[in-house]
Order: C-alpha cells, then structure tokens, then sequence
RNA sequence: GGGCCUGUAGCUCAGGUGGUUAGAGCGCGGUCCUGAUAAGACCGAGGUCGUUGGUUCGAGUCCAUCCAGGCCCA
C-alpha cells in the first residue's frame, strides 16, 4: 500500500533520505556490475583541481555529465563513469608558494624543490573532502574510488610511453619561441595567465625612428646597395640613394627592443612614399615634433600614414612599393659587435623530419628591409622595427627570412653588452635610449602611446616578449586529420564545430609543451652536456636498461617527480662519448596530462592493453565548459589523433559559462561566487539540477540567482509533488490498489485518454530529447506535462475521487470510473518518476520508492535500475488532444466572460453558447461538453452557428456588418459575449430564483469546508453541521440539504447556534448575518 | 585587431522553413477560485523585438552596417 503523502515537503531532507538508499543499496556500483553482458557506455571525465572549493559553474558541469549518463543506464548501457583528479600545473605551485611566501622561482630552489613539490602534493588533495561531499550531494554518479590521479607514477609512465610514440614519429622537437615571460618570476606565462593582467590604457613611449638607408657608394663595411637597374632617373634608386641623407621611419612602442633589431618590415603591395622635410633630425631637447635645423632630408614611410605620422610640411619626390624597398639596407642603429652582443642567424638544415630552421652564429651583420604580410597601415608609418629575439611574429618572420638574431637583454630583463643603458631594466632603459637616439638626430618624433598590455597576474611586472627554447609537438604535421577528425565529432551546441573549435583547429600551431616549473610531469628526454646528444625515454624499464648499474636501485619504487628524477644520471648513447647525460629540466604542460587521461587512466599500455578494442576508447560522451575548447577539447583530440589516428570522444556538450545575477562572471576576486551548498541546503539538489538544465540552452551564458532556484522549486518540483500528495492520499483512502488494474485495461473517460495520449507523446519526446544530449528541452517538455496533469486533469478529477467508496467489484459504473481515474493518474506519476529520474533523480526516487516498490517487491531496487519508459503509440489520439486545447481555450474565453459580468465562477448559470471556426471544431468539442460545463459551472452547452440569432444580433450591437466583427467582450440579450480569433463564447447572465438558490448552497459548502480545514480535521471525518440566520439560508440549506451533506461530509445540519466545543464563525453571506458550526461527530 | 555567441516585458526565457493583434513564468495592481497545491483562473499596467539601412506585397524571423555585452585568441 502506498504511504500517504504530506504536501509539504523538505527537499533537502528528502535528498539524504535518498542517498542512504542508494547507499544502502550500492545502486551506483551495480548499476554497473550487474549487467556484465550490456553495450558500454563510456563517460570521460574532464579532471577538475581539487586545490580550491568547488563552485556552481563545477556543479553545472557535473549534473550534465549525469544526466546522460543515468538515461543510458536506464536505457540498458553498463556506464562507466571513472572519475580523477587533476592535481599538477601551475595553480597548484602557486598556492603552495603563497603559503610559503616564496616570490620567485630561486625562492623556490633556494626553499627546496623536494620539499616544494611535498607541499604540491600535500595541497591537492586538501579540498578533495569538499568536492566529494558536493558531487555526493548533486547526485553525481561517478566513481571516485577508482578515480585517476594525475600525479601517479603509473600516469606519470602512461604519459612518458605518449611522449616517446611522438619522438619516434618525429613529431617531438625542441625550438626557440617568442613567449610572454615574467622578467620578475624569471618564467614564462601560459595565454590564460597572460588573459588575466591585460591592462587597458597603459601608457608606453610612441617613437618613430630613423634607419639611415646605406648610401649605394657607401664603401664600408659592407656591400654597398645595388643601384635599381629599373625606374632610371625617376625609379626608387634614385628616390633612396640620392645624395640628400635618406631614413626609412620606422615606429615602435619598445624602445629598449631597437638594439635587438636586425630587420624593417615592408607590406609588399602597399604604396611608400619618399618625402623631403627640413631639419627633422635635431639635438635640440624634446619637444614632440622635434624642431629642425634647417637641413633637408628624404624620409621613407607608407603613403597612407603620412598626414598622420609627420607632423612637418613635408614634400613627395615620390612614391614606390613596398617590394621595391626589399633587400635595401640600413645602418643599425646599434651594432651589436661594437657593443659586445652575440650575433647569431637562423639557417635552414635538412633533418631526418623534415627542413628545420636552427639559429646558428655569424658575424657578419647586414639589415636590411624585408616583406611581412602582418604589417598594417593602422598604426605607425608601415615600417615596422623587427627584433626576433623579442616579439612571436617578428621571431617568426626572422625564420622565414633567415635574419640575425640578437639578443641584448637577459631574463631578469636587464640590458646586457656594453650599450650606454647597459645594466639597466628595460624600462628604465627606454628613456635613456630615446635621449641617446635624440642626440644622434634618429628620433624623429615621440609621444605617449595608451593601449592595452599584459602585466604578470602575480606581481604586476609588465610582460615582456622573449624568445626562448621550448620543446614542442609536431601538431601541425597532423592538423589535416585534426580538422577531418572533428567532422566526426558530435558538437551541443552545433556552431562550436566549424566554429570556435574549428577555427582552432584551423590555426593549428606545433604544441608547446614544456615548462620551467617543478610540480608536474617531468619530461622523460635526458641530454648529453658533452655531445647534446638526447634521448627520450617510453618507460621507467627503459630507463633502467641504460641507468648505471650502481644507480638502479634508485629507480625502484621511484617518485617519478622532480627533484628524485633528475638525481637518474644515465651514460650517453652517442659511441665514444662519455658524458653522463642528465635530464632536461623542463615539466610538462598541465594540459598535456589532461589528453592524455583515456590512456593514463588505465596506465595504458602497460596494463588494460584492449581499451581500444573493447569500448573503452573512444569516450561515447564528455561535457565541459566552452573554456575548455582549446584547453582539454584540444588536448583530448590532438593526442587522439596522434596516437591512434581518430577522435578521443563521440559526443561533446560544451556549456556556457555561469555569470552571476547581474550578469557578470564568477570569480574570488569580485567575490561573487555562489556557494553550490548553501542552495542545496535551501533548495535541495533537484531544485538546482532542474534550474540549471532548463533555465537556458547549455551553451549559452547563463545568470544564476538563489530566487530562480527556489522558482523552479515552486512551479515544477511542489507542482509534481503535489499532484503526488493528492494521488497518494486518496489512493489510501479508497486502498486503491496497483493490481486491481485489470490486464490490457484502456480507459473510456475522456479525460483519461486525453492525458495517456499526452503521456505518451511526452515519453517519446523526452527521450528522444536525452538521446540527442538536450536535457533541456526533455526537462521543459517535462514540466509543461506536470502543469496540463495538475492544473488541467486533476482539476477536472478532483470530483470524481472525492466520490464515496471505490469497490473492487467494478460492479457499478461509478467505481469503474473512478478506478480509470486512479489507475490513470498512477500511471502518469509512475512514468513521470521514471522520465524524470535522469534530470531529477531524487524526487524520482522518492516516488518510485512509494508508488512501485512500496506495492512490487519484485521490482528493482531502485529506479536508476529500472527500464526508461517505452511510449505507447496505441494510446496516443492527436484528435483529442487537440479537442482538449481547444476546450481549454473556450474555458478561458468564458472565465473571462463570467469575470467581466461580475459573476462569480461559484454561481450556476443557465448556459453557455460556443461558436466554433467549422463545424469539425464543434464536433471534436462534444465529448468535451461536460467538462467544459463543469468548469464554466454552466448547466447547459450549447453550439451556435453564423446565422443564429445570438450572432446576428452580436453583428448588429458592433459594427452592422457581416464581415467585421470586432473582437473583444460585450454584453448582447443577457448574454456576455467573447469573441476573439474566429471563436464566440457567451454566458448566459439572468439568473433565475433557482440558480441564485445553487449558488447561495456551495457558498455555504464553501464557508463549511473552509470551517472544516480550519479545524484541522482529517478528510474523512464525519461531521455535525449547525447554522443559524435568517428564514432565506434555512429555506436554501433544507431544500438542498442532501447536496450540502454529501459534499461536506455532514451527518445532519441542525438549524440553531453551533454547541460549545463546536469550531464556529459569524459570516457574511450574500450580506445576511450567518452563523455556522462544525463539529466532529 | 580577429573568431564565436548573445541582444524580445522590470527579471528569466520561448518564438520550425518570413504571414492576422509578438508569447510564457516570476514580480506588480485588481478580481475570482480552492478539502491536493507553497498553487491556480481571469483582467490590467508593462515591448520603437539593440541601431540604421536593404530584400519582400509583408521582417522579431532573411541580408548588410553599426552599437552593447560575453567568451576565446592576438
């Protein structure tokens, strides 16, 4: 027997009722145990950092990840759902340095590196309580026993075994980048870091300087320009090599970067002009423009930026391309040899992979103008200053073109050689640099520049660009398959394919994977100081064969972290070397370790050597947040792709980020993080689930508030959940039970078939919505069921449970309908749990526990092991469903006409008329009619057509024509009349000395159950009712008394003042003075 | 500066392939209903559908431009 229900109900409460079941139970764990034989399901979980409280945006993800995750269960599928951590990287470091107060990196080798990364490891898992407790109070199912751990060694070796697959392809190598680095933290920044210090506004010097064009007969040093074979007298030999002094301007917001200078970019289809100006090189001090001294010179810059770049008259001698001006030299500014600065260049080799491009040294310095395709005519002159050593683009650009390479600053920043600012921070150097090109007539003009620049998120040191040795993967050499490979890919929502995934994907660049850091995966390439000879290593069992003898006992039961693994000294490969080769001591990106989890997690191949074969790869489903696009979207598919060749996943739903209530984004800092376990000890963990999966499509940006959570609470989940309290307590009453619900039973009662047919449709929509990973259309669907099944059909059905008795004879008519109504409505609360367990699996729970276990000990245990409903096509009929919108909707219209008549849905009317489109409509409503009757409380339903009097009579009270009638409500011949949309629905006003007798009764009825309520009893109780007033109430409550006794249980109605104990009250009835009384009999 | 997304009522969101008077929930004012309801019904106030153009007989919907916001990347 099913227990009655209270109304009011704790979530929370309910929550940890359900939990201990399912502990109790160990349903997750058999969920998978228990059907060894079913298709696998396979969830990759995207690791989160335990180093820091989970938050909503955590939860958001999880209950996604869930929500399929149960469907498939439900659907048959053995799900496996492992879970794992992601516990190196950078973040970690830098709580652990904060704690420690350490400020740099020396601080941190002079601390320790063996008991820095101690620390590390200590401070993952300190958060790790919190995060459980948290995925065990949302209902996430995952396996956190088993979880993976990226700090494990037998991660750490599925990783080394990864790296070692890539260096034998050839796609591992070593090259020089130009990197945001922190010249304080001494270390490079990652783009996300570099993302958090931008800086808008910032000010910076704007300098336009003068690189003196080699004059063609120029016997220096070096080779002098050859003159222009084309253009004669007019061509651009003669415009730049002319005996008036000639300076290409060039303009550039680092000044300290000039001495690293070792070419000008060109845009090679842009137009140059060549202008004369007097006295534009000056000694005079700075002023913006600098004041001349009545020399003439030819300045060299984009035609386009004239007006805007010079600010002397100037006049044109001429214009050239931009490709005319390749290959012309210039005196650098600062030699490097005269200033003790390396000079090196990048040559092309042959490798064994392919053409590589390595720096090698020179001597020989010869700058001279180049073409690049990133030159703009936005800013600046259109000569862009090139130092390879500093910026991404022009260290790329000295590739291509095979520049010099020179380096003058090291990586605290400081200014190296023997330059006059030698010593000196490269922002203290600018000045300093400006004042000295001054002197020398090279500064042309200066100003300050406001724009936007990175500063270290830690320690606000301004970011400078540098070119530094970093190891990479060969991604590029895949990047056809990388685009190929995401075709199969299936993207929620779908613009992220071809969109920002695609786009990345489309812009691939080699993977930089090393990093100068401590706490993470080391990687496993040992290099020879002596020869530079290198090896890279797949496993510790390689690493034993060639470690010394003496020294193999280290690696046994070896922390394969730093600093243990660095002390593994092996003798070099190379013959005839004896150098001990030592590792690099660079770790691996963060992101690296997170790709590499579907193999790690089994410490593939070592162990579990079939995951490709036996489902276990790809993963049929992964969810994240948009962020993760190129962090681990990317990750997981480029090592996919490298290794085995295709996609490491099937099915992705990328979610939007959580804002908060106005709008803007999460974080410590503003300090407007919601903390998820305040609003589930509010609320409750459906609540949440329920808001988060409906409130707005999964990859959009979503607002999140307390007060929204509490509205789903109160429109989905109390809705259900009272429809649930009325059908447990009647059904209780009147030990309704399951099986008396005969075998193949169809219900006859409209009402009944119109909501099985709805039930129906939503079964399959639902799941064919869950299916295609759109929990949020399945759950709004969901909720506009649990609206039409409590406002439409237990509204409508709220009589005929009220009904005395129900018998199990199905002898008479009454019972039989009455057992139709409640098998009908078990069977929608016992599908409804079912649909709704993925989305809301407590509630579900709860109901299914009650309505199915509670009454079938032989069904599962719980319902996450149960069957995911079926749709019964038989029992869906689009006809009636769509006779039943429409006799809602004249239901509507004649509650409007009621109101607008001031008569009060309690009073009885005489009849209502109803005008259809088509006689179709009028049809389809008459099974309608007595619900329709009921609702209106009219006595009598009749159809009208265009030539009914009622109508005509409409037409003429409006407009007189036949063809417009206005739409709105009036009253016509005592009749309210609505008329909207093709539709005319008019009540029936005048009253009769009967009808005003009905109304009067359920008045009282009304004041008596109101009484009732008031006195706390029980439903069923019987009860004497008395009332004293005057003649009239006597008169209506005796000639109705039967009514009046049925509907409120009333033994007998005794005329005179209520006796002591009974509950009474003084009311106003129809502005007669009445006293009425209960009393429990 | 580039890519992607979003802009509809005070708030949160719906509005297939263009087609009457643009909807729902919450909130607000009012009326009503109720022995399941923390609910519900009805009425009302509240909209230049971000802007400006264009295509079309007709644009919230298609195209372009701009503006604002978000994310990612330079």
């Amino acid at each position: 027997m099913f227990q009655p229900v209270s109304s009011r109900v704790s979530f929370p409460e309910l929550d940890a009722r359900v939990l201990q079941l399912w502990k109790d139970k160990d349903v997750l764990h058999r969920s998978e145990t228990e059907r060894p034989g079913a298709p696998l399901f396979m969830l990759f979980e995207g690791p989160p950092t335990a180093n820091g409280s989970p938050g909503i945006h955590h939860v958001l993800a999880r209950v996604f990840k869930d929500v399929i995750c149960r469907h498939r269960t439900m659907k048959g599928f053995r799900c496996l759902r492992k879970g794992g951590w992601d516990t190196h990287g950078l973040p970690v470091e830098l709580e652990v340095e904060k704690e420690l107060g350490l400020k740099t990196k020396r601080d941190i080798e002079e601390y320790g590196i063996e008991e820095f990364n101690r620390r590390c490891r200590d401070s993952v898992f300190r958060y790790v309580k919190e995060w459980e407790t948290l995925t065990d109070r949302i209902g996430y199912w995952v396996d956190t026993e088993n979880a993976y751990v990226t700090l494990d060694n037998s991660f750490i070796e599925t990783g080394w075994w990864i790296l070692k697959q890539l260096w034998d392809k050839g796609l591992l190598y070593q090259d020089l980048r130009g990197t945001p680095h922190c010249p304080r933290c001494v270390t490079s920044l990652s783009s996300h870091e570099v993302a958090l210090g931008y800086k808008e506004d910032t000010p910076d010097p704007s300098v336009f300087v003068k690189f003196r064009v080699e004059p063609s007969d120029n016997h220096g040093g070096n080779p002098p320009n050859p003159p222009f074979a084309k253009g004669g007298q007019d061509g651009p030999g003669a415009l730049l090599f002319s005996d008036t002094p000639t300076y290409l301007l060039a303009w550039t917001t680092t000044p300290w970067t000039l001495p690293g200078n070792t070419a000008l970019a060109v845009s090679h289809d842009e137009e140059y002009s060549v202008v004369e100006v007097v006295g534009a090189h000056s000694r005079a001090p700075l002023p913006s423009p600098v004041d001349g001294d009545g020399v003439t010179e030819r300045l060299v810059l984009a035609t386009k930026l004239l007006s805007a770049a010079l600010k002397h008259d100037y006049t044109v001698v001429g214009t050239l391309k931009g490709a005319d001006l390749v290959g012309v030299r210039y005196e650098p500014l600062y030699s490097p040899a005269a200033f003790g600065a390396e000079i090196r260049q990048f040559q092309r080799r042959e490798g064994p992979s392919g053409t590589v491009v390595e720096l090698g040294l020179a001597t020989e310095f010869a700058p001279s103008v180049v073409s690049a395709g990133f030159v703009s005519m936005e800013d600046g002159s259109g000569i862009v200053h090139i130092a390879p050593a500093f910026g991404d683009e022009d260290l790329t650009l000295g590739r291509e073109k095979g520049l010099a390479f020179v380096q003058p600053v090291d990586l605290q920043g400081i200014v190296t050689g023997s330059y006059p600012f030698a010593g000196k921070f490269v922002k203290q150097a600018d000045p300093l640099i400006m004042r000295e090109l001054q002197e020398r007539g090279l500064l042309y003009r200066r100003d300050v520049y406001k724009h936007t620049y990175p500063f270290c998120w830690r320690c606000d040191t301004p970011l400078l660009y540098y070119a530094k040795s970093s190891w990479y993967i060969r991604t590029t050499a895949v990047k056809d398959k990388l685009v190929s490979g995401n075709q199969a890919i299936n993207w929620y929502p779908e613009y992220i394919q071809e969109g920002r995934f695609g786009e990345w994907l489309r812009n691939n660049v080699d993977w930089a994977i090393s990093r100068e850091r401590y706490w993470g995966t080391p990687i496993p390439i040992w290099q020879c100081p002596e020869c530079r000879g290198t090896d890279c290593f797949g496993s510790v069992a390689e690493l034993r064969e060639r470690v010394a003898p003496r020294q193999r006992g280290k690696l046994k039961d070896l922390d394969l972290h730093r600093p243990y693994v660095d002390d593994i000294h092996l003798r070099c490969s190379t013959p005839e070397c004896a150098g001990q080769m030592r590792r690099i001591p660079e770790v691996m990106d963060a992101w690296f370790d997170s790709g590499a989890m579907p193999y790690a997690q089994w410490h593939y191949p070592f162990d579990n050597d079939t995951i490709a074969t036996d489902g276990r790869f790809p993963a049929d489903y992964i969810c994240e947040a948009v962020d993760q696009t190129r962090g681990w979207f990317y990750s997981l598919h480029a090592l996919g792709t490298l290794l085995f060749d295709q996609p490491a996943y099937r099915n992705v739903i990328c979610l939007g980020l959580i804002l908060d209530e106005k709008g803007r984004k999460m974080s410590k800092r503003v300090g407007n993080v919601v903390a998820p376990l305040g609003v589930l000890d509010a609320h409750g963990a459906d609540a949440l689930r329920w808001y988060l999966f409906t409130a707005s499509q999964p990859g959009e940006p979503r607002r999140f508030s307390d007060r929204l959570v509490q509205e789903t609470l109160r429109r989905v989940l109390l809705t259900l959940w009272n429809v649930y309290s009325f059908f447990t307590n009647y059904a209780s009453i009147d030990r309704f039970h399951p099986s008396q619900i005969p075998a193949g039973w169809k219900p006859d009662n409209e009402l009944d078939r119109w909501v099985l047919s709805e039930l129906n449709v939503l079964v399959g929509q639902v799941d064919d919505y869950l299916e295609h990973y759109n929990p949020t259309d399945a759950g709004r669907r969901l909720q506009e069921f649990i609206d039409h099944l409590s406002n439409w059909y237990v509204r409508r059905s709220r009589r005929r449970f009220w009904k005395p008795g129900l018998s199990t004879s199905h002898s008479s008519e009454g019972d039989t309908d009455k057992l139709s109504g409640y098998a009908t409505l078990y069977t929608c609360l016992e599908t409804v749990a079912r649909l709704m367990a993925p989305l809301a699996p407590f509630v579900a729970e709860e109901m299914y526990q009650n309505l199915v276990r509670s009454v079938n000990p032989s069904a599962p245990d719980s319902v996450h092991l149960a069957q995911f409903p079926v749709a019964d096509e038989s029992l869906v009929d689009q006809p009636l469903m769509e006779a039943t919108r429409l006799a809602m909707r004249i239901c509507s219209m004649g509650r409007a006409a009621r109101a607008k008549a001031g008569l009060k849905v309690r009073q009885p009317l005489a009849d209502v008329a109803v005008l259809t489109r088509n006689p179709q409509e009028a049809q389809a409503l008459g099974p309608m009619t007595s619900q329709i009757l009921e609702e209106l409380n009219v006595k009598e339903l009749r159809f009208i057509d265009a030539a009914s009097d009622l109508y005509q009579k409409v037409i003429a009270a409006t407009t007189g024509r036949m063809d417009a009638v206005m739409p709105g409500m009036r009253m016509v011949d005592g009749y309210m009349v609505n008329h909207e949309d093709g539709y005319l629905v008019a009540v029936n006003t005048v009253l009769t000395s009967d009808l005003r007798d009905e109304g009067m009764v359920r008045e009282l009825v009304h004041r008596i159950q109101n009484l009732r309520r008031d006195a706390g009893f029980e439903i069923t109780d019987r009860i004497i009712t008395y009332y004293q007033g005057p003649a009239e109430i006597d008169r209506v409550l005796r000639r109705h008394a039967e009514y009046v006794q049925q509907e409120t249980l009333s033994d007998k109605l005794v005329a005179g003042a209520p006796p002591e104990g009974a509950s009474a009250e003084a009311q106003k009835v129809e502005g007669m003075e009445v006293t009425l009384g209960v009393r429990r009999v």
